[in-house]
RNA sequence: GCAGCAGGCUGUUCCAUCGUCCCGUAUCUCGCACAGCGAGGUCGGGAAGGAAAGUCCGGGCAAUGCAGAGCACCAUCCUUCCUAACGGGAAGAUACCCGCGAGGGUAUGGUUAGUGUAACAGAAAAUAACCGUCCUGACGAAAACUGUGGCAAGGUCCGCCUUCGCCAAGGCUUCGGCGGGCAAGGGUGAAAAGGCGGGGUAAGAGCCCACCGGUUCCUGCGGCGACGCGGGAUGCCGUACACCCGAUGGAUUGAAAGACCAUGUAUACCGGCGCUAAGGGCUGCUCGUCCGAUGCCGGGGGGUAGGUCGUAUGAUCACGCCAGCAAUGUCGUGACUAGAUAAAUGAUGGAACCCGACAGAACCCGGCUUACAGGCCGGCUGCAAAU
């Protein structure tokens, strides 16, 4: 199935501002990720949220459409994430920050998506490597 | 028909699949401490705007806080009405400006009192004088004219008369600079010393007079009122802005307000001792008055994360009747119309057309302002044509 729960979205502000101070950084084509490591005791082997920065774009409008389309193409693509996570047993906590300056339409989003899902679980293995 | 004026309404639609948030006294499964609660599914219903925006006014709600006096500050300012309230709205008043017109825009408390300022231009922005105009002034120059007196020559009826003649002083004219009068005309300006005509004068001027416009006072009628239409007297009269004077209003914070539950620890709060200095107390300052840090002792409840309420039945919306020019109000009937809390409307495929503007709720209302593709409705004006 391919839906969306609350359990996956990531609601307490105390651990997005944690991830912002502590959090590891990598770059994709249209997104800058902030990801940790996370407990492992969720029901889902990912949480995440998304972000549109107001400096690039004033309009309300505007950071609500490029949002919903990046939360879409998120969650037509997390079982990725998600089958990559649960063979190597991590679990993690991350949030996906919009680097562009134009509003992308939906293909370009899901292409840059697919690239950082088979990311994420790469940099969290090279990561447990170096530990 | 074309061009325009003011106003009102509207703000892409449909189908399929997947997905998000909320609601349900619909239903199924699972868990637990099992008349219940929680999680997940299925079914049904609902899910951004006319401006949701700017946060510019006015409220509601909430917390804190509030003896008083003086001075200052800010906002508002024609009238009546509407409204919970407003700096908003409706209907009007007066003046000016724009438009052929339908209409539109701007201004508005008081002050013939006082003070200040008035860019640029202009002579001058208020004890006006550049050009101009005049000489009731003195002086100089010029040449023509005029009369008077004297001289000369000539004539003579011996009274005087005549002269392109000469001299003297004057008149008049013109010019020059000096001095003075004037506020008519010109030009400048947003604004130029009420307007216009006559008398008057050297020339002029409210200097005087008639009419007109205004000021102040008295007064009749109409209007709830701002005011309007008149009558009488007075007097000779600049404009704009600010200060000024008056009336009314002004506590602060803002849903991350605030209330509660649960959890179990920095120190709010209270009392005493001590200290009385900073500081705080309804916009600011001063006076006055009240409180009062730190420290010590005792009491005592709270930080952070989570949850519930606040939080959507309201100055609500729709329709109708009545009252009112209208804004709006009374009454009746019906409806329930987003409610998130890292934050919900999207994606894909297809179809239609005019190919979709400005733009996303965050405590809630009433306004204002700003942004905006297009479409619809009736009313009115001008022009053209027809009758």
């Amino acid at each position: 199935m391919e839906k969306f729960h609350k359990s996956e979205r990531l609601c307490s502000r105390k651990t997005i501002a944690l991830l912002f101070e502590k959090g590891s950084i990598f770059y994709t084509s249209l997104f800058k990720i902030v990801w940790t490591a996370a407990a492992g005791t969720e029901e889902y082997p990912a949480r995440v949220a998304f972000s549109i920065p107001k400096k690039s774009f004033r309009k309300a409008t505007e950071r609500n459409l490029i949002r919903r389309r990046i939360r879409e193409a998120y969650r037509k693509n997390k079982k990725i994430l998600y089958e990559a996570l649960t063979s190597a047993g991590a679990s993690v906590a991350f949030i996906i920050i919009y680097r562009g300056q134009t509003i992308p339409d939906y293909l370009s989003v899901e292409h840059s998506m697919t690239e950082l899902l088979g990311k994420l679980p790469a940099e969290v293995s090279k990561r447990d490597s170096k530990c």
